[in-house]
DNA sequence: CAAAATCTCTACCGACAAGTAAAGTTGGGT
DNA sequence: ACCCAACTTTACTTGTCGGTAGAGATTTTG
């Protein structure tokens, strides 16, 4: 049984409390829900309370305003996402796996069911410096994880590495939302070959291009 | 005395009457710096005709509203897009070349100094359905026009030949604003010729895969 | 040179949403 | 059972911005 049971559409549990944290677990859960559903901009904090079961003060109490609210998930994301994809590199011993590995933790991602993903690569909030760092960090957590990875491998140096790096990253981000919108498509598994191949055969291509 | 000289501190060309087609591309200009500069939500429609050196009113005699003037501007730069590419794709014999083409047409198109790419890219209007459908035309239009050239080449269905091309758009494309954020950073014809050397060496890897 | 048509500007309206103050309500401690 | 404290709610304020009406200027035409 959760507790923190999240008010879908109706409002059944209007009016009754909750300890501090999980009150503002459930406001965050609302919160990404219609942040997901209808971007920063057209997210009303009236949306956001209604969806939590709760009037808008409520939300006051628990973050100073909007941005802040948005920035809580968009850090959490982030920051998750970049652990996934260090611990996918680094419990992998060989490096064709570690691609592999990477780019399955990257579609694993954007498959998740919250669609949290939508908050980190289609954020509609720009000129928010506070939100550029935020997204700044999780890309360049996920760059840094596989160029270093790359770097050793491919014997280059850092500075090519890393537009390797921002490469692989990009492709299986952009491949993986494209995956998820075409429904009718091939498995998870196989997209994840298919490009985790075409990363690694690509790289593969690079030592003695240089060297 | 009475001399509306200020016309000339900050838009010298104020009160002047212009024929309308040029007004319209004058406006269209100046939308696009705004909306580039500040994304859609944050520019404001004074700033636009302010940078156009007009008022307001002006602009809603060439554009029925905020929308319509945005739309023209990602359509005609998401069409001009997607005839660069198929160009560079279609003008060269060589497979090989073709994607080099591809790759170093996605550059050029970041690199343009009006910086057109952020609106097609990086689009902070969601949930409009016009917007959504432009976008989607011009990513689509790049993205077929490399299947095409890779179907026959890496010998692979038409589903996966289309995740490919979308991997390969997708690794342009994001390198391509990587490089451009990247001030002191290699030269666009070494990215572009190690992002083409990326692809490449791993289309290589498939025919033999999959046959 | 004068008058009218046309273009442009100043000033305004209304809608919408973020954030808040004060009243009302519920539950816990004694 | 009662009262206090914390929690919730209703209802408001405020600021911003898209869009518009009517006044003012300028070029063209008779």
């Amino acid at each position: 049984m959760t507790e923190t049971a999240q008010q879908s559409t109706d409002q059944p549990n209007r009016g009754v409390r909750l300890p501090r944290d999980a009150r503002r677990a459930q406001l965050l859960s609302a919160a990404q829900d219609v942040f997901v559903a209808n971007g920063y901009h057209a997210a009303a904090m009236d949306d956001i309370a209604d969806r939590a079961g709760v009037s808008k003060p409520v939300l006051y109490q628990h973050f100073p305003g909007k941005l802040e609210l948005y920035l809580a998930l968009l850090e959490t994301h982030g920051t998750e996402l970049v652990s996934r994809v260090r611990e996918a590199i680094e419990s992998n011993p060989d490096n064709k796996q570690r691609v592999r590995a990477a780019v399955g933790a990257l579609y694993e991602f954007v498959d998740r069911e919250d669609q949290a993903f939508r908050l980190v690569f289609e954020s509609d909030l720009r000129g928010e410096p506070a939100v550029e760092r935020a997204v700044e960090q999780a890309s360049s957590g996920c760059i840094d994880a596989v160029a270093e990875a790359v770097t050793a491998d491919a014997g280059l140096d850092h500075e090519r590495a890393r537009l390797l790096a921002v490469g692989l990253v990009g492709l299986s981000q952009v491949t993986a939302r494209d995956w998820l919108d075409t429904e009718n498509s091939i498995s998870r598994d196989e997209a994840v070959n298919l490009m985790s191949t075409l990363a690694w055969k690509g790289l593969a291509g690079f030592p003695m291009q240089q060297g």
